[in-house]
DNA sequence: CGTCGCCAGATTGGATCCGATTTAAGTCCA
DNA sequence: TGGACTTAAATCGGATCCAATCTGGCGACG
């Protein structure tokens, strides 16, 4: 056989299937608000609708799809509170990732951190990979952290809103870039010296000032 | 009809049979580590073993369960660590809540308040009964809260940690009760009077504080 | 005597089928 | 013409059945 994924037996058709759900989600194939129907999801995965209801429950308990019984699922709608209610949830506990992080960050996730920062300034002005690059950075400072219950619900935050954070990019000038950029310079350095507590103030200001500038863009969130 | 419980359509089974696992690992009827059989579950409720499937899928992103693929589910154990993670992170997000909730307390909220205090009082030294009383102060006090993720995310908290405070709670001297007693007079005070900073500040020392505790019986997570 | 491999029972994962509920179109009547 | 009722198609929830995988015990071999 070629390689077989060096498979601990076969992974079960629920998780390929919650994960294809969620890249169709996070990519913005899926947007929120769209019908997910059990059938049309199976049909393409070609599996029974068993392992698509299993992992829309999952998905539910992540927040990114809403389940109505005898109706159907839902990709989740965020109206303005509820997504800034996200960021006020994130204020509080990104920073304690990161404190718990620092101290355990090996050499290579400290070059990743230097690595994915050049990366995301080298995408200055490009929204879409921007975005991307801003995730996989900010999620790198937390690469230390050793308990998964903290970072799967950091992913899920990020997870839930990026769609709404792709509109929110667009509105962005070359200022709000290079204030984005300095801001995650300074975040970075914190990381390598192991500036705890500076590095804690500074993402709760960094998520802190992107809830702000939400308030300007109100108008995005009406449907 | 009699009442028919205000039905809008019948309740689905997954979340019946979510409910009754919930409460069977809440109340120590299943303990940490127990295994949890989907034929057993699906048998003692009448129903298939679909909706008992889903049902762990839900209570594993919960926290409650660990699902391990072609083997079965197991009731979650959490070692000191995990533990110690989840109240760190209770210690960031109660605070928030608490915030949230304040002003938005109707009169009757208020009014549960000071009545959950009273009866966590009465049962001081009754440990099964506190614990039960402890728990509904608590989120009584962040009854307010309008957005459903972020009070969800703190009762997960509490029904993850359940089983272990119990085992912590028949620890305590008159003593611990008593200082207990009084920071939720205080907490209680600054949720009626509106006391937002102050309240915040109390409940985060009071989570951090049974978290301390916690380091002097270690030895209760060894198993 | 201990360890490895093999076989049977138990248990989970997935597919197909059926009944129940919702949704939407179509019809009737004011 | 517009709204409410009826009916039919689409879709979901759950049960039963079968295949795949794991667990535990037995025996053979080193």
């Amino acid at each position: 056989m070629p390689d077989e994924a060096s498979a601990p037996g076969r992974e079960p058709m629920t998780q390929v299937v919650a994960r294809s759900l969620r890249d169709a989600i996070h990519s913005g194939e899926l947007e929120p608000g769209a019908r997910v129907r059990q059938e049309t999801v199976a049909a393409e995965l070609g599996v029974s609708r068993i392992p698509v209801r299993e992992a829309l429950r999952q998905l539910e308990s992540e927040g990114l799809v809403v389940i109505v019984p005898n109706s159907g699922a839902k990709v989740a709608v965020l109206d303005f509170e509820e997504y800034a209610e996200i960021y006020k949830m994130r204020e509080r506990l990104e920073p304690l990732a990161f404190g718990e992080s620092v101290g355990r960050l090996t050499d290579e996730q400290k070059d990743d951190i230097t690595r994915l920062l050049a990366e995301l300034e080298a995408e200055t002005g490009n929204a879409q990979a921007y975005l991307e690059a801003d995730r996989r950075f900010h999620l790198a400072c937390y690469a230390g952290v050793a308990t998964p219950r903290l970072l799967k619900m950091i992913v899920d935050f990020w997870n839930t809103t990026q769609r709404y954070r792709r509109i929110l990019i667009a509105t962005f000038s070359p200022d709000d870039y290079e204030l984005n950029n300095f801001e995650h310079r300074l975040i970075a350095e914190a990381a390598l010296n192991g500036s705890v507590r500076r590095g804690e103030d500074l993402i709760r200001m960094h998520i802190e000032r992107s809830r702000f500038r939400l308030a300007h863009h109100r108008d995005l969130f009406n449907r």
